[in-house]
DNA sequence: ATTTTGAGTATTGTATACAGGATATCACAC
DNA sequence: GTGTGATATCCTGTATACAATACTCAAAAT
């Protein structure tokens, strides 16, 4: 099966990528032309993608005035993360029960979780996948979709809070909450758990960057 | 105070009025010339809002093929109806009380809804709107525009429901209800009442699609 | 010294051009 | 009549071009 994919969605992953490993830092204005130039192809496509990023709350745009990497401001993480709660509870209670080898996969991902040190990106590609290991049996396609991409806005928190506060890893505590509760109680615990532990991880992050953004102008 | 807006927005606007009068049914092809013919502007911002509507699941787009317009399917409509359930459930939650100038402005929607006869677009409008001022008062942001956005779908099978089944008019009981609940049992309840109400209006339609495509291609 | 202003540059938003692939048409074979 | 293949047209995806707006920075004015 050869496949073939529209240009847009191939520059979508780069910029993508290249937000999340912090070449392009918060605030950072984003020039369609020297990204197209970068990956070697033209302006259309490239903005296509930043449209696409754009409407995902990753950019911001001001007519005539192009794009910018969004400043993090913690209103917006506890925003996105409130909803994010909701879905990812909503998407367990959907889910049939966890079955063996799945909670084998994550714990596998756990046990990669606590060896990872210091790298950022690491860390949060398998946070990213552990999540999606635990949902992805949820029948509504829809909601995992509408998930995958709200999931990127927390992310670059995360990025801005591991790196500057020193965290080296991220603590899997959370996730075994959660399978405890499910485990024991079924999906709604679970999903009740999860949202519990949604809601602490936006207070820790919040605890951080205290009020107002998290990175000032 | 003289406002600008992209090109792109406009003509999202035009393309989505014409979705919802039926004009573009589903299933129907979409040529980006011919929109940008009809609207006088060129390719580029047609294909903008074309691609963004295509995110927002109305359209499809395969490779090389262009857009149409999404066939209905009554398992997308189950999916997105679950999401929205769940997200105006939350956003009821999220909100202040609801105060009397709030609950007279529903109560003046819901006369005129019970008014208009077989007018599938009015009856719409009056629907979204009276969600949208149930809701306004939410202070995530965030969580308002995912809505306002995910409501395009039900709204495509509700008119379609509408103008098979021969309805004139949407009932206004689900409403009395929610705000039933809202007076006696507070937002909690309310929310509950909103997303058992979302259920049976998922129910309705799926009883009248039967299973399956609701529209055979 | 700070603010204003204006020419020049850079960059955006939109329009147009181009190339390759997809669809349609029609002739011909079976 | 149905199926197959060549060819011609159309359309999409991408690239490039253009015009208008926003930024830069230095010189002038307050």
């Amino acid at each position: 099966m050869i496949s073939r994919v529209p240009l847009r969605d191939e520059v979508y992953r780069q910029i993508l990528a290249q937000l999340q490993r912090g070449v392009l830092a918060p605030g950072a204005r984003v020039r369609d032309v020297s990204l197209a130039a970068q990956l070697g192809v033209s302006r259309t496509p490239v903005r296509e993608a930043l449209l696409r990023l754009a409407r995902e709350g990753v950019l911001e745009t001001t007519l005539g005035r192009g794009f910018r990497v969004r400043p993090l401001d913690s209103a917006e993480l506890r925003e996105v993360g409130t909803i994010l709660g909701a879905l990812e509870a909503l998407a367990l209670r959907l889910s049939p029960p966890l079955d063996q080898p799945r909670r084998e996969r994550l714990q596998q991902l756990d046990r990669r979780l606590e060896q990872t040190r210091g790298d950022v990106s690491t860390c949060l590609d398998l946070e990213d996948e552990w999540h999606r290991v635990l949902l992805e049996a949820c029948p509504n396609r829809r909601l995992l979709e509408l998930i995958g991409s709200l999931r990127q806005i927390p992310r670059r928190y995360l990025a801005a809070y591991m790196q500057a506060a020193g965290r080296l890893s991220l603590s899997t505590l959370p996730h075994a909450k959660i399978l405890k509760a499910l485990a024991e109680g079924g999906a709604d615990s679970g999903a009740a758990v999860f949202e519990q532990q949604w809601q602490r991880g936006l207070t820790e992050l919040e605890s951080w960057t205290g009020r107002g953004p998290a990175v000032p102008a």
